[in-house]
DNA sequence: CGTTTTTGACCCGCGC
DNA sequence: GCGCGGGTCAAAAACG
């Protein structure tokens, strides 16, 4: 704590997947224990886990699973009209996810997109409450899950699905404000401009070899489809000269690539 | 007035 | 086959 100037760095790598089973070790990372013990000083402890199941294609967003455009594709059917309900015999494919342990007091961390709550549920093993969020832009189908650690109620877990398809927002709602304030790295920020999640960029980055170094994690319980490649990163707390190296690569990941081209753009109109 | 948040209900997938 | 948990939608309310 003393440190804390800063409010929040991104700590530890989370799972998301799974099923259940693994879910209980949300917090496990909890451990941050051992990361924070001590280091509250660090300058940053991040991880990232990321979990690229499908690699889904940018369409598959709207088309997964109910687009329910009341136009009128199909005004005949009338028959369910009941509610969410899929058409398409597919299994919604799962797009690539990549979840950030952010130590934060505020639940929704800007990341210079706009975001729609579209609905909150309980977590089982947890007393806080899990928020669902979209991105505003249409052609975007982007969607973000935000919920507190249960065992550290100053981390707040965002896993971030989809990429955008578009750039950010020309006018944030004071995003840029917000994140002086107590959200991202201000220094980051301020450096690069105007406001956006270089922190998470920069924690983000899963590469693909490590992925392929654990099979611990997927092992773990997940095996339920991962046969190709695993479909969780579990990084523990590596040393921070890895950390830094891994944050400087970009993974093929699409948000990641997104995020930084957005960034990219931005800092040079 | 437009947009966002809140809340309840519904559906789906998975595990037992 | 049933039950549980997770995820999403939609209507209403709140807010700027």
């Amino acid at each position: 704590m003393s440190c804390s100037s800063i409010s929040d760095h991104v700590l530890s790598p989370q799972i998301d997947v799974d099923s259940g089973n693994s879910s209980k070790k949300i917090g496990a990372t909890d451990d941050n224990n051992n990361d924070a013990t001590e280091n509250p000083c660090t300058p940053n402890s991040s991880v990232s886990s990321s979990s690229n199941e499908g690699a889904a294609d940018e369409g598959s967003t709207k088309s997964s699973k109910k687009d329910k455009l009341p136009k009128g594709s199909e005004d005949g059917d009338d028959d369910k009209s009941k509610k969410v309900n899929k058409p398409k015999k597919e299994k919604r494919q799962r797009e690539p996810r990549v979840a950030f342990l952010t130590k934060s007091e505020i639940d929704h961390l800007e990341d210079g997109y706009r975001w729609r709550k579209y609905g909150q549920k309980a977590v089982k093993n947890s007393p806080y409450p899990r928020s669902y969020y979209r991105c505003t832009s249409q052609k975007c189908g982007v969607k973000k899950r935000v919920e507190r650690s249960f065992q550290d109620p100053s981390v707040v877990i965002t896993t971030y699905e989809g990429q955008h398809n578009h750039h950010l927002p020309a006018t944030l709602r004071g995003n840029a404000a917000m994140f002086s304030p107590s959200s991202l790295l201000a220094s980051s920020a301020a450096a690069m401009g105007p406001g956006f999640p270089h922190d998470f960029l920069s924690q983000l980055l899963p590469p693909p070899s490590t992925a392929s170094n654990n099979p611990a994690a997927a092992g773990g319980g997940g095996a339920s489809n991962n046969t190709t490649n695993s479909s969780l990163f579990y990084q523990s707390l590596a040393p921070p000269n890895q950390q830094q190296q891994q944050q400087l690569q970009v993974p093929d990941y699409g948000l990641l690539q997104d995020l930084v081209s957005s960034f990219t753009h931005r800092q040079a109109p």
